[in-house]
DNA sequence: TGCTCCATGTAATTAGTTACATGATTTA
DNA sequence: TAAATCATGTAACTAATTACATGGAGCA
């Protein structure tokens, strides 16, 4: 079984949900087609680490409504407590930054502004997020409970908001070098 | 011609190396093994957008030195104005944050705290490559200075360094959360 | 009329990883 | 004496992307 197996597992541990639902989810914190996923859960359900329901939709088409069993749960603690692979990344923006000095300066600002472009974008969609989240949190359960299924996505909401806002004021700091 | 490839001419372009040194440099922005690089550089070679130069050695192997040739820097100069990819992300540990909920909290712990470790050890390498170009830096480039090939790389470092402190940071905010 | 969203699946191709192969020198 | 560093290459395998395939609903 393959990390993004242990992903797609760990994704429905915290709410049932559907082939078509996971492609969105995982995106942020692992990129995936469709393509790949839907065989996975085939073979999730074969090994009986899910279950998934027929839900039949009127207007739309039917879906599987995937579900974690016990045995799930327990091979998802076994994969918690064992190592964690350090994060892939492939970053062609970073790769340009080497040949900065063959061009020209108006092209470096072009590509840095359309970098911060993208940030503030993802800002946006990460704040509704957030904004979404506090909705659907009970008020049982405090903000630092770590028995609520969305905690985890909600600390996790929290690092990207943290981290894409240091990538945003690098950008500007390098517009400002470039004299913005 | 794939990214991988102009992101080999791009490393190039600032200093000629050997395949051996492109698997060293180009790791932190883009997975990628020796394997896949070496047939790559051949390519490039036979396509004329880079030249080579047999260096004999003596108490160390023999290896090839890759020079960017007039061809290979028209090359980079339109990929650069070209379209920038969003970064590819494969992260196990945003996977694992989906079972926080099923675990016991010293598990939880023990993950943060080894990412924190993790990141520790990164910045401090970071901090030792910025001393390391400060000493390169040639004093007749200021600071700002976009036309020296130290200038992408330095900014390149920078960002890592931004983005390690703050991930840092969220770690020891969702430590503090768990009552540490 | 063409596009996007919903929803699932397979086939073909490309990219990436792991393993195999060699071998001297230095460090623990 | 075992492991790591330097240095290059190929072969086998696994993973990931792109393309093929279907089809109704809603929107511009």
């Amino acid at each position: 079984m393959n990390t993004l197996s242990y992903g797609l597992l760990s994704l429905i541990s915290g709410s049932p949900c559907s082939g078509y639902d996971l492609t969105q989810r995982i995106q942020f914190f692992w990129n995936a087609n469709h393509s790949q996923i839907y065989p996975l859960l085939s073979q999730l359900e074969e090994m009986g680490l899910v279950s998934f329901e027929h839900v039949l939709q009127k207007d739309k088409p039917d879906k599987k409504i995937y579900t974690i069993t016990e045995a799930g749960r327990e091979e998802l603690r076994n994969w918690f407590a064992g190592p964690t692979d350090p994060p892939v990344v492939r970053d062609e923006f970073a790769l340009k930054m080497f040949s900065l000095w063959l061009v020209d300066q108006e092209a470096v600002k072009r590509l840095i502004r359309e970098k911060a472009g993208m940030l503030e974008a993802k800002l946006c969609r990460l704040e509704k997020r957030t904004k979404e989240m506090r909705l659907l949190q009970k008020p049982e359960h405090p903000d630092f409970d770590m028995s609520c299924p969305l905690f985890g996505p909600r600390i996790l909401i929290e690092k990207s908001i943290s981290l894409n806002r240091a990538e945003l004021e690098w950008c500007h700091r390098v517009l400002q070098m470039l004299g913005e």
